[in-house]
DNA sequence: TTCTTCACG
DNA sequence: ACGTACGTGAAGAAC
């Protein structure tokens, strides 16, 4: 095999890394104190190479000590540097340590330097036949590129290299590798702090070069020059011209005791790194191992389901652990690649999902007296059903039970939570089956049936534990009366969709698209030119570096043109208010018209969304696939999007209900603030009731619209966990006033002060906040030392009781719901959620029963200590049910 | 992939 | 003195 060899300049590269985090050298300190920064980066270097080179042989170099041969005969080679931080050498004997566990060498001999020992290494190999990288931060190395050798420069950091081969030394420079030797001969070099000829830099350097060939053809025709001060200079100067020609030569032939051919890199030594990264604190170059090099699958035992050998299945009667493999996360139309069924005593597995049609197979799945343990009950549930099967009794579900254990445990790959949980014997997804476009289920039976029973022994194995988990910390009910009720509910949701009438989506295209390019044209005409209006970059530079319209905010990468920006810059260039226009239209567009057509099943000119029922972190759900929980409303625009959602049937409705002030109600209850419950106890309007108090206003006529908005806001505010930054930012009033009006919100609301108080007291001391249905949200940066991630952490431990508790109130509201539509015999279906709202088709006449019947089911979910209150509204499409 | 923007509650 | 409102998903551009 063709050897590849890559070869790195150990203290340049390192030093790079530790420069280019060096404003995040707190951030890298490890449990020891010792900074880590430099590691990292070089880290990241080497996974970076090691991918795009995939080196047979490497070596990384260092340079021996502050004494060369370069220092013996110049002896202020190298002098007047700063002094090398002590946060950076103390990290050198750890980085060899990291270099030794990845498995590579690294060298280092007296008196010279790690790039002769590259230079004589990269002759070597080049001899030899290899092709080289060499890799450094320094560019002088680059006379080292040959046909086989490239030279890795460093640019921006570690992680991006500018390649250098001869054709790209000759494309930037116009000489040959060689060359640069005498380059740095005419002018010398500052940073090494060596001169050469008097007013020599690169630019006359180079003319020379071209016109020379070398030192010694410049001095050859010296004499012949005119008469010229650079003629002066380069008699004058000789002896520093070829002294620094010297210096910046590297050596090809440094008497290196290490030899080419024992360079050969294996890969790093597994378990050694691990400790090594674990002692470093790198969590994040951990996770990316493990993923990469997960333990072989353990063998485990299982038995090929076939027509044969189906009778089987009877032998459970009691409970059995089910799983359906779908290859890809829309379980609405994802092929079946198989299943897996059993118990601890045997596992089945097989191919064909045909299979689970047999009678034996499918008593069993909807049987409603044997359990099921599954993972993801509501993916195995919308599949099952799309083959004629009705999953019945579920036990079990991992996903939901570590979901409601620890919001953060919301992943969808079974190995990755078995491995968290402390079952190692499972491998990702991501392993077994690659990722991205290599994704497949492996031909390999032994494989993938080894895979699929490992994933029910996983199941099984940690349902004890998690169960007992569930119950220390007060879930149970959370978990059996609603999360799992509610997983069976979303289900049906799901499968029921939504007809989106595509003639009227369409219709409406084409409108916005005309409008879109009109538009269009009036923005070029006031630009001055054409680009690409999409394009944050492209519009920044043509209003503030074209346009010259004041900067009022920056993003990470350049100027934000964001709605709050440009509302600010309107009154000044009529461009903006077009552009802002565009956007609006082109979102709607985008997103609404042309998505939302794509997501229509062909089948049944419907929208069929997923519910992530584990994915927050406060307990709401979320809509993917399309996301119907952000279909336009506030402007009239979009909102006519809403027109395009229609009843499944002639003369039938859509009906919706929605909570009023949902999360300032349950403030009012978890506070038991008695100013707040008695606004909404009489009934009042609760931004007016605020505004009354915190302005002190006498009578409810005093109350402006603008003095209303005002209080809303901080309504808002105090749910979101206030700041009067925040606050003052939202209604454009300085931070003073802001911060008076929350003083005046607390006096006002005593209990709400008291509350917020003790939750963040809470948080600290506990490590998490909890719902009214004992959700838990775990906020470990509530001790964090910066003011950054602790202040957020404190913001959330506020928000997270009050929009988790709205989320429970109605996810007890939908399961009631579901039962009560199935109880009375209705038609009526309910088909969406949008977080504080219900969304129903219905025939004409059970109207004036759901105008009863949801609003009273919606208000009695729970009984908080302030009345809860329900709004409905219906017409023939979702636009109408206003 | 990551960033920016913008749609919703 | 620090630099933010809480929770989401999708599209398009740039890297």
């Amino acid at each position: 095999m063709a050897k590849k060899l890559l070869l790195i300049d150990g203290n340049s590269v390192a030093f790079r890394a530790f420069f280019a985090l060096h404003n995040q050298l707190d951030r890298f300190v490890n449990a020891d104190g010792l900074h880590t920064n430099a590691i990292y980066g070089f880290n990241t270097m080497l996974d970076h190479m090691i991918k795009a080179v995939k080196p047979t042989d490497m070596l990384v170099a260092f340079d021996a000590g502050k004494t060369t041969f370069r220092t013996a005969m110049y002896d202020n080679y190298k002098g007047g540097r700063a002094k090398t931080p002590g946060e950076f050498s103390e990290q050198m004997p750890y980085l060899k340590e990291l270099l030794t566990a990845r498995g590579i060498q690294h060298y280092q001999l007296k008196d010279y330097e790690a790039d002769d020992i590259i230079g004589t290494l990269a002759g070597q190999a080049d001899a030899a036949g290899y092709t080289t990288t060499i890799v450094t931060g320094d560019r002088d190395l680059t006379q080292l590129t040959t046909a086989n050798t490239t030279v890795a420069v460093t640019v921006k950091g570690v992680s991006e290299v500018e390649r250098y081969t001869p054709e790209h030394v000759q494309e930037k420079l116009g000489i040959t590798p060689t060359q640069i030797i005498d380059m740095k001969g005419l002018t010398g070099d500052t940073s090494d702090n060596y001169p050469g000829v008097t007013k020599v830099g690169e630019k006359t350097a180079l003319k020379l070069l071209k016109q020379y060939g070398s030192i010694e053809g410049v001095y050859e025709n010296v004499d012949a020059m005119k008469k010229s001060k650079m003629k002066e200079h380069l008699i004058e100067d000789h002896d520093l011209a070829v002294r620094a020609k010297v210096l910046a030569t590297i050596k090809r032939d440094a008497p290196i005791t290490v030899k080419l051919a024992d360079l050969a890199y294996d890969g790093p030594d597994t378990e050694k790194l691990i400790a090594c990264y674990e002692q470093l604190g790198f969590e994040s170059f951990l996770k990316k191992l493990k993923t990469q090099t997960a333990t072989p699958a353990k063998p485990i035992a299982f038995t090929e389901l076939t027509k044969a050998n189906i009778a089987e299945l009877a032998q459970f009667t009691k409970h059995v652990t089910f799983y359906l493999e779908m290859p890809t996360p829309n379980y609405h139309t994802s092929a079946f690649a198989g299943f897996a069924i059993g118990d601890e005593d045997k596992w089945y597995v097989s191919r064909n999902v045909e299979l689970l049609l047999e009678p034996v197979a499918k008593d069993l799945l909807t049987s409603m007296t044997v359990t099921k343990d599954v993972f993801d009950m509501k993916r195995t549930m919308v599949g099952l059903n799309r083959l004629g099967i009705q999953l019945g009794k579920v036990d079990f579900d991992l996903l939901l039970v570590s979901y409601l254990l620890d919001t953060n445990d919301n992943s969808n790959d079974l190995g990755r939570l078995a491995e968290q949980h402390g079952y190692p014997d499972l491998q990702s997804d991501e392993v077994v089956y690659g990722k991205g476009v290599k994704r497949a289920i492996p031909d390999d039976d032994q494989r993938f049936f080894g895979h699929l029973a490992h994933k029910l022994a996983a199941i099984s194995a940690l349902k004890p534990q998690l169960l007992k988990d569930l119950e220390a910390n007060e879930q149970a009910p959370l978990y059996d009366d609603i999360e799992k009720p509610l997983a069976n509910v979303l289900a049906q949701m799901e499968m029921a969709g939504i007809t989106v009438d595509s003639s009227r989506l369409k219709a409406m295209g084409s409108q916005f698209k005309e409008r879109l390019s009109e538009i269009e044209q009036t923005i070029y005409q006031e630009a001055g030119e054409e680009f690409n209006i999409n394009s944050p970059k492209q519009l920044g530079h043509i209003l503030f570096e074209e346009m010259k319209l004041p900067v009022i905010k920056k993003t990470k990468t350049g100027y934000s043109t964001a709605v709050d920006v440009l509302e600010k810059l309107a009154p000044q260039a009529p461009i903006v208010a077009n552009i802002l226009r565009y956007r609006q239209i082109s979102k709607i567009q985008s997103t609404y018209v042309e998505g939302l057509l794509d997501a229509i099943h062909s089948t049944d000119q419907k929208v069929h969304t997923r519910y992530l029922q584990t994915l927050t972190q406060t307990g709401r759900l979320s809509s993917v696939d399309p996301n119907l929980q952000n279909i336009p409303v506030r402007v009239e625009e979009g909102r006519r999007i809403r027109q395009a959602f229609v009843p499944s049937h002639p003369d039938w409705q859509i009906f919706s209900s929605d909570y009023s002030q949902i999360e300032l109600r349950v403030l009012a209850h978890i506070t038991h603030d008695e100013n707040m419950q008695a606004a909404f106890k009489a009934g009042d309007d609760i931004h007016a009731a605020t505004a009354m108090r915190i302005f002190k206003l006498d009578s409810p006529a005093d109350v402006t619209p603008n003095i209303r908005r005002q209080a809303k806001a901080v309504n808002f505010g105090i749910v979101y966990g206030i700041s009067d930054y925040g606050l003052s930012q939202n209604i454009g009033i300085t931070r003073k006033a802001a911060h008076n009006f929350i003083e005046a919100y607390f006096t006002e609301y005593p209990g709400v002060k008291a509350y917020m108080d003790a939750i963040v007291k809470q948080a600290h001391e506990q490590g998490y906040v909890e719902t009214i249905a004992h959700r838990r949200r775990y906020l470990p940066d509530i001790h964090a030392k910066s003011f950054n991630l602790r202040s957020f952490a404190e913001r959330t431990a506020m928000n997270t009781p009050i929009q988790g508790s709205a989320a429970d109130i109605i996810k007890i509201a939908m399961i009631r719901m579901q039962n009560k539509l199935k109880e009375s015999g209705l038609q009526a279906r309910m088909l969406l959620q949008v977080h504080d709202e219900l969304i129903f088709e219905a025939p004409k006449e059970e109207i004036p029963t759901l105008e009863k019947l949801v609003p009273s089911v919606m208000d009695s979910a729970v009984q908080l200590e302030v009345p809860l209150k329900v709004e409905s509204h219906f017409g023939d499409t979702w636009y109408d049910a206003k």
